[in-house]
DNA sequence: TCAATCACG
DNA sequence: ACGTACGTGATTGAG
């Protein structure tokens, strides 16, 4: 029979400083407890114990600490982040059954030596779990330790019994101990022999056998003087070490083997644990459910079960749809729920008129148009309503929603199943919303843009696929000269994408200053080589070869093996993703398509118009520093942008105390600095380094800024305090963005928070603004121009395709649209021009 | 799969 | 004492 005894405080610190962070929207810690659960679960499987049990430490004095007052003096109290998670860890393991010991005034040590010593008596043996090498003493022939190594990536375990401890010892598990007294430990603040260290302290006891045989052996020829000398002054403090790195196998437990027996695990109390700490994925795999009484749907919302129909019921108002990852097709409505294979729903099927519910609209228009399926309008979409409650989560799968919405358990390839969870979760989503105060903003915004980026990406935006093609081979042959003369300078060739080797060329073999670190060895970003520039010719021909390569790969070559057969370019709005409300771009991006530099902005003459069209361009100026005059109340702040003033140059006037006349451009680019990093999150070093002032200065700018600036300055405060005891920030359309590590312990996760929070409002009160502008401006050219359509949005940025001769008309309604989108206390300014490519319309 | 780099707002 | 501006996505090399 084999017991498992698991060191609670040394896995869950393991899985705390192993697992990376991980919080619920409520803003508590999980990460320690699912690192330690998945710990328990690969020793179980490893071990196939009958019994198993935790040891945890208790706060307070133990034992050993009143023998020695320096005891664990140097440990440091348990970070707030994991000291969240050990109540909880501990119901978690009573909800498992798993009975937990503890001890007042002993270690935990104490009792799995206790636990050890028991297990023999009775003829068990013993598996001790632990990150903590101190417990090696207590292996004997039946006790063994499962030592627990976290490596990044992924945790070890190795088995520890006699035989594998004297290989690597050299001596009994036992003499541990003498070992330690001579060595001292620091962690545990055992003193040990002052100047004696692993090395000295592992060949006296190969050789003595013990510490009273080295300190009988004292005069023995092989003891050098000097550490003869060190051993005799250190006699008291090696014994008394001896006597703390003892573990005393004889806690007063009340422990039998038998009682750890693995019992069935209280499931509705687990579920509820999960719940809470919001761990689907486990509540899937157990097949967790709640008691009838504990689940999280009220009693009225509790849906009944949707009976199974055979046929497509007709003549129904509404219909939840979902496309299954294998195309087959899963349809809810009032009458039941059925599941079509995409042969069947390819025949004829038709939702036109019809109001659908739809998980992830914009990706189900596109299949359903895909399968030649009319449909109507989308009256609501689950995994955009989940997204708006919570925009951090990384991915919105039915599956997740059903448990954590309505406490049932579906699998995402279940068409039928994922059909009547998006029907259930209809009613629930939107309450949701209503009591998040978040009706407006989804019905508004949210889900009307579904549609109209649904159109956007089916549109397309027409490339130039030849004059691309020929700035590749225009590309190819410049690089290959860069890439000579970069040879020449290195005298052999080598991979210069590879930031090692070339790191390794720079900064050994050339001698170069090396200016910065990263985490694996030398920085060779363009701002350390831009501080190299003058120091040798290899460097500018490097940052010339980054600059071409950057081209050539990700948007010459890119973009080609990215048009479709109509010569056209169909990205992806990502309407899920990011955190602030904004949209993002992918296969391929077309949000950061290139235009600071020349050769960069070359590739926006690419992108062209239809025959007899040409692309309107219609951009915000300064909508975020606009929206932040707004929300902070900023009356200086306002002024300017209401007199039309440039905000650049009101802000230098400002910070330099000078009049906007006598405004340099020097102070012109410093003041546009400080303006951005304001909406940043702004810190004194960061500015100082983008701007290349002292440190002083750039204080001295912020302070200027912030004298001037009142309302923005009340607002950093107001905004980041809200943040705190609200849990989550707001935009003015009540989009919200959970942030908990704002009550982080750890001073630059805090401070990385606060900037998150600044930030955040104003990012997404601009994206709600422009969100709200596509849908207005795509209805105004659909009634007025319908020709014209709405084809990219770059965050600040509307492009349209319009004929020729109506070009000036459109591109006045668009940008009419945008400055009319909302009236705030400042006026939006949209200007909008057109040309014969996306080059020329900027 | 992760880190480094660089493109955009 | 310590690390350092917000939000994204694609490509490349290396383990």
């Amino acid at each position: 029979m084999k017991l498992l005894i698991l060191d609670g405080n040394s896995v869950i610190n393991r899985a705390f400083f192993g697992v990376r962070p991980l919080t619920t929207r409520e803003g508590l810690y999980t990460h320690a407890i699912y690192g330690f659960l998945n710990i328990l679960e690969r020793m179980e499987k490893e071990e196939q114990p009958e019994a198993v049990c935790v040891a945890f430490d208790l706060h307070g004095p133990t034992f050993r600490h009143l023998r020695y007052d320096g005891y664990k003096a140097t440990r440091k109290g348990m970070p707030e982040e994991l000291a969240m998670q050990m109540p909880i860890m501990k119901d978690v393991l009573r909800a498992m059954n798993i009975p937990i010991y503890e001890c007042q005034g002993w270690e935990a040590d104490d009792v799995i030596g206790t636990v050890g010593r028991i297990c023999s008596e009775q003829g068990w043996e013993c598996v001790i779990v632990t990150g903590d090498r101190d417990s090696l003493q207590l292996i004997d022939e039946n006790v063994h330790v499962k030592l627990v190594i976290s490596k990044p990536g992924q945790t070890t375990a190795t088995l520890y019994d006699e035989e594998r401890f004297r290989a690597e010892y050299g001596f009994e598990p036992k003499k541990l101990i003498d070992l330690k007294a001579l060595m001292g430990d620091s962690s545990d603040n055992i003193p040990g022999v002052a100047g004696v260290g692993p090395k000295t302290a592992g060949e006296l006891l190969q050789k003595f056998g013990s510490l009273d045989g080295v300190y009988e052996h004292l005069q023995d020829a092989s003891i050098r003087p000097k550490l003869r000398e060190k051993l005799e002054g250190g006699k008291e403090s090696a014994y008394l070490s001896y006597e703390l790195a003892t573990i005393r196998p004889e806690a007063p437990i009340d422990f039998m083997p038998r009682d750890a027996i693995v019992q069935p695990y209280n499931r509705p109390e687990l579920y509820k644990l999960f719940q809470k700490l919001e761990f689907v994925r486990l509540i899937d795999k157990y097949g967790l459910r709640g008691a009838e009484a504990e689940t999280p749907v009220p009693a009225e919302a509790a849906p009944e079960a949707l009976p199974r129909v055979e046929a497509v019921p007709h003549n129904q108002e509404e219909y939840a749809l979902y496309l299954a990852p294998d195309g087959s097709l899963g349809l809810a409505c009032r009458e039941g729920v059925c599941a079509l294979t995409p042969m069947e729903a390819g025949m004829g099927l038709s939702f036109a008129g019809k109001k659908l519910i739809l998980h992830d609209s914009k990706t189900a228009m596109h299949s359903l148009d895909g399968m030649g399926i009319p449909f109507g309008e989308c009256v609501f979409d689950t995994a955009l309503a989940a997204y708006d409650l919570n925009p951090s989560q990384s991915d919105y799968p039915v599956s997740k929603l059903a448990t954590t919405f309505l406490g049932s358990t579906v699998e995402d390839g279940d068409a039928a199943a994922c059909a009547e969870a998006v029907w259930n979760l209809k009613e629930i989503l939107k309450n949701q919303l209503r009591e998040n105060g978040m009706e407006q903003l989804y019905d508004e915004i949210e889900l009307p843009l579904c549609r109209v980026l649904y159109r956007m990406e089916k549109r397309g935006v027409a490339i130039d696929r030849e004059q691309l093609v020929q700035f590749g081979k225009m590309l190819s042959e410049r690089i290959q000269d860069c890439e000579t003369l970069i040879y020449s300078y290195s005298g052999e060739p080598f991979n210069i994408n590879s930031t090692k080797q070339l790191g390794e060329l720079l900064f050994e073999k050339l001698g170069l200053p090396p200016v910065k670190k990263t985490k694996t060895g030398y920085s060779t970003n363009a701002e350390v080589l831009e501080k190299l520039k003058g120091y040798h010719p290899i460097i500018p021909a490097i940052m010339d070869y980054r600059m071409l390569t950057k081209l050539k790969s990700t948007y010459a070559d890119g973009l080609i093996k990215e048009i479709g057969e109509d010569g056209r370019i169909h990205t992806t709005f990502q309407n899920l993703v990011t955190a602030t409300g904004r949209l993002s771009s992918t296969e391929p991006n077309l949000q950061n398509i290139p235009v600071r530099t020349d050769l960069g902005a070359e590739i926006r003459k690419m992108f062209v118009p239809k025959e007899g069209c040409v692309l309107v361009d219609a951009d915000y100026s300064q909508i975020e520093l606009r929206v932040l005059a707004h929300i902070a109340g900023d009356e200086a702040m306002q002024r300017s942008f209401c007199e039309g003033e440039d905000i650049h140059t009101a802000t230098a006037a400002q910070v330099f105390g000078v009049s906007p006349e006598q405004v340099t451009s020097l102070q012109r680019r410093h003041a546009k600095a400080v303006n951005f990093g304001i909406v940043y999150g702004i810190s004194e070093f960061s500015l100082a380094e983008d701007i290349g002032v002292s440190r002083y200065e750039a204080k001295r700018y912020i302070e200027n800024y912030l004298a001037n600036y009142r309302g923005v300055r009340d607002y950093m405060k107001q905004v980041v305090a809200d943040a705190r005891e609200n849990g989550y920030t707001q935009t003015l359309y009540g989009r919200k963005r959970y942030i908990p590590e704002l009550k982080s312990s750890n001073f630059n996760i805090r401070q990385g928070a606060e900037r998150i929070a600044l930030n955040s409002p104003i990012q997404g009160t601009a994206a709600d603004l422009i969100k709200l502008a596509m849908i207005r401006v795509e209805e105004a050219l659909t009634r007025q121009f319908p020709e014209a359509e709405l084809l990219l949005q770059v965050h600040d940025e509307l492009i349209v395709e319009c004929p020729e001769g109506i070009a000036p008309q459109v591109a006045e309604l668009v940008s009419r649209e945008m400055e009319n989108v909302a009236q705030l206390r400042v006026p939006l300014t949209a200007e909008a021009k057109f040309g014969k490519s996306w080059y020329e319309a900027k």
